[in-house]
DNA sequence: ACGATATAGTTCACATTGGCAACCAATATC
DNA sequence: GATATTGGTTGCCAATGTGAACTATATCGT
């Protein structure tokens, strides 16, 4: 199961990453010591490893920008994103396109009704289900935050060409959605091995 | 401030996005309304919404893979693989690499301890600085969990070629050191703006 | 038509994470 | 030698993540 180890090393040779003091040095020494002694993989190597760090890196700047600006958390604003585009939908389908559990979801959206930004009405083909969509200030709110979110991005992105820029959220909508589907069948593996303890195997 | 809002969005025409179950056709679908009816851009064209998803799930797949196979939450096995390729540091410098702050890193950290993962000396140079490095098990059990870890970026990775993984990294390291950089600048104006309160200018 | 089952949403409980300020001890500065 | 500064620990609070219990409605099989 690890091949795969040895194979990735060589593709993936480490740039940067040292704190910024050393920056342009940085990259000369490593380049140097590629070649005289093989570098054994690290984390740095890592796919995951570096994603976690911009990902955080990335909140951090959001919520910065966001939270005190105007006043929503940046998990409420992107619930108000989301049903932007989604316009008129229940709970889960919010949920679902979010990247949050209902529950969640649940807290939030009704933490956002109070303040008005979303209204709720029944579903009339549902009882259990409600609908929710934005409101006039939700709407405005949204777009506002959405337009600080751009800027806040093109600062993140300004090292790269249009061509880079393009090419990175490409890539990254399909590593999406194959990590999906990966994650689905671990959920699947999880649970199955859940039940084989009642039944043996 | 503004401006930026539509060179974007035509730059990032969307693609996927939609549940599963659409996958090719969905592609076609929004070509056309691309040509249709001119899209507006929404939070889906956003780098950072989509980063935020896909960390979301890289640490799901992770804590699904870690956590019970090897007793040690994705915070942890990150500490002992940073310390791995540091060698032997003190917890500020293990901090700053593994992307957290040293409050964070100090409870981290101390779990590990007691669980015999890291050894703690005292620095000879500074009395108030500690020196920490990776027990013989610590090292064993980050190897193993960096093997899995391979693995498990591999299958994330499957759609992508070796050359499209390599863009891939290579584009995040350039986007993590310019965010850096902007975050460590927003820090300073918003802690600035602080002390104007003070100071008036 | 009815009982079993599934689903939408809310709520509860709990663990993890993130961020920050207070604090102690050691050290550097003037 | 008084005064900042720094490395590390701790306490506190907000935000996030996850699951499970519970309600009300819907659906299915017979």
């Amino acid at each position: 199961m690890n091949r795969s180890k040895q194979g990735w090393a060589s593709v993936y040779p480490r740039g940067e990453g040292a704190p910024k003091s050393a920056a342009g040095q940085d990259r000369a020494v490593r380049a140097n010591r590629a070649l005289e002694e093989d570098p054994a993989p690290d984390i740095r190597d890592l796919f995951s490893f570096e994603l976690q760090r911009l990902a955080g890196l990335s909140t951090r700047i959001a919520t910065l920008s966001i939270q005190p600006k105007y006043g929503v958390t940046t998990r409420e604003w992107r619930a108000l994103a989301v049903l932007k585009y989604l316009g008129t939908v229940p709970l889960q389908e919010l949920a679902k396109h979010s990247g949050l559990l209902k529950s969640q979801m649940s807290r939030t959206v009704s933490g956002l009704i109070d303040r008005g930004y979303i209204q709720k009405t029944a579903n009339p083909e549902d009882g259990r289900s409600i609908l929710l969509r934005l409101s006039a200030e939700g709407l405005e709110l949204s777009e506002r935050v959405l337009d600080d979110s751009f800027d806040r991005n093109e600062q993140m992105l300004s090292s790269l060409t249009n061509a880079e820029r393009q090419m990175l959220i490409e890539l990254m909508r399909r590593v999406i959605r194959t990590s999906s589907d990966y994650f689905h069948d671990l959920k699947q593996l999880a649970s199955q091995s859940d039940l084989d303890q009642l039944d043996e195997e």
